[in-house]
RNA sequence: GGCCCAUUGGUCAAGCGGCUAAGACGCGGCCCUCUCAAGGCUGAAACAGGGGUUCGAUUCCCCUAUGGGUCACCA
């Protein structure tokens, strides 16, 4: 059974790179049908933001990633978060400080400082017993840190293969801080092995680091995990993600008009590819085709051209009622919230859909509708339409009286489309130079949702007329 | 700077010793079309450089260059 846990510190928004984490971790566990932990790692005190777990909390729930542990929902190994944990590590620590794979440290920051190290000298590894007795007993602050016996460690990573790092490279690091908390490298071994974690998946920037874990696996004699470090994303100069060069965050995304599961479906495009070239996904079908073997290894830029079409691609798939409802708010803001009866929403709704990447495009796409904009006659002059000034204006006195006559009921577009055309022909135009003056009048516009004869039934009768009686006064006809 | 990792078109990427080096976004063109989109077809555009290994290297090895990561009582 494969477990996975996301296991982000809540210290402010949630960055895309996280949630690409998060996201793969969820795929991972559940390709194989196993278990997605949420674990909060708050072991630094100090850099708590207030609302950041909500932040966490709300990020996975809106983009699906629901974890079967965690907080909120429990599990069989909680707490899940780290500081309810705390008595939990001294132990651990103790242990190892017995074991003689850890010791005690009493030296300040400040001594260390004024030691000016590359590499903590291991001034206090080999104290007298009964001196660290004497200081722990009257109260002396102290850390407890890992000894890095001398050698080298090779591990195998499911992406980027062996590794080896030799033991000159690290540091006899900190286990426990001279507040009590376990550091994050510590409590994150304890953690993924009390829960049971079988895959360890993180970003490659803890590569480096990962010998350090492997040396406290063993000095438990705890078995070591499957490790997936994923490759960097980087913003679109290039650089590493972060709040200060733009929209890194989850939220701003959102807020800059994608949809939740665009953002899923790109970001697990960016460091992984389909067997099959497929591109459009929903969560649920990425469960079912992620597989480890097709991460990249190198690093990737986000990019925001090809985020915007893939947010188009879930909107032009999104059933039409739902489009609908997502897209009211931006219909009544542009319509200014009237309802007149030749304004059936449902219907504007559904000529907009297939034509916009981001909700917030629609009212500008249907400006043309709630009042007629003022506008050029050099509209109605359109060289591949075969259309000019005189020919637009002929066609326009044609058509009106037809459609004057044209009952309420049988304003529709198919019948309105087929008199335009036949009364192109009576005047042996081309089809184009009917239909573009009809919807050029209508719309006043260089381009619009829908043409000519479907403008017409979406404005019904009354507003079609007047708008065309517009354009003929302004071609300079009566 | 030491150590670790990466390097295929502008971007995401397939490739896993022999290919006219896929595909997608973006960009250009054409078709379709009741304008614009959508859709279909199509064009330009890439193996960082140098050495090896091999009958043969984008694929394997080494060096160089570039980029990134990491060297905390942060995660």
């Amino acid at each position: 059974m494969i477990r996975t846990r996301f296991a982000p510190s809540p210290t402010g928004s949630m960055h895309i790179g996280n949630l690409r984490t998060a996201l793969y971790e969820y795929l991972i566990a559940k390709r194989h049908g196993g278990v997605f932990v949420l674990r909060i790692e708050d072991t630094d005190q100090s850099r708590l933001v207030d609302g950041a777990m909500g932040i966490i909390f709300d990020t996975l729930k809106l983009t699906g990633l629901n974890y079967d542990e965690g907080p909120l929902v429990g599990g069989d190994y909680g707490p899940y978060i780290q500081s309810e944990r705390k008595s939990l590590y001294m132990p651990y620590a103790k242990e190892l400080v017995e074991k003689q794979h850890a010791y005690y440290c009493f030296c300040t920051k400040e001594q260390l400082e004024s030691r000016n190290l590359q590499k903590y000298d291991r001034h206090c590894l080999n104290l007298p017993q009964n001196q660290i007795a004497e200081k722990l007993a009257s109260g002396t602050p102290f850390v407890i840190r890992q000894f890095i016996p001398a050698g080298k460690t090779t591990f195998k990573d499911e992406i980027f293969g062996k590794i080896t790092i030799e033991h000159e490279e690290i540091e006899d690091q900190v286990l426990i801080k001279s507040d009590g908390m376990p550091t994050y490298n510590f409590a994150n071994v304890i953690d993924d092995h009390t829960m049971a974690i079988t895959h360890v998946v993180r970003g490659s920037e803890y590569l480096t680091s990962t010998p350090k874990y492997n040396l406290l696996y063993k000095a438990f004699g705890w078995d070591i995990p499957t490790y997936v470090h994923l490759p960097l994303m980087l913003n679109e100069q290039g650089e590493k993600l972060s709040k200060r060069h733009g929209a890194a965050s989850f939220q701003d995304l959102l807020d800059m008009g994608y949809l939740p599961a665009a953002i899923i479906n790109y970001i697990a495009f960016l460091g992984w590819s389909s067997p099959d070239n497929r591109e459009y996904f929903t969560l649920a079908e990425l469960a079912e085709v992620f597989d480890i073997k097709n991460i990249s290894k190198s690093s990737s830029l986000f990019d925001h051209k090809k985020l915007a079409w893939m947010n188009g691609e879930h909107i032009k798939r999104l059933d039409s009622e739902v489009f609908y409802k997502m897209a009211l708010p931006f219909l009544e803001s542009s319509l200014k919230g009237k309802t007149a009866d030749f304004r059936d929403f449902r219907k504007i709704a559904s000529t907009v859909q297939s034509r916009i990447a981001f909700l917030k495009e629609i009212p500008e796409l249907l400006d043309f509708v709630d009042k007629l904009p003022e506008y050029d006659i050099a509209l109605f002059v359109h060289k591949k339409m075969k259309s000019s000034t005189e020919t637009a204006l002929a066609a326009l006195t044609a058509i009106l009286p037809l459609y004057e006559k044209v009952s309420t009921e049988d304003w529709h577009n198919d019948n309105l489309y087929n008199i335009a055309v036949e009364c192109g022909k009576t005047l042996e135009y081309k089809n184009s130079q009917i239909l573009w003056p009809i919807r050029t009048a209508l719309s006043g516009k260089e381009s619009s949702p829908g043409g000519a004869s479907e403008l017409c039934e979406m404005f019904g009768k009354e507003e079609s007329l007047r708008r065309i009686g517009v354009a003929i006064g302004k071609l300079g006809g009566t």
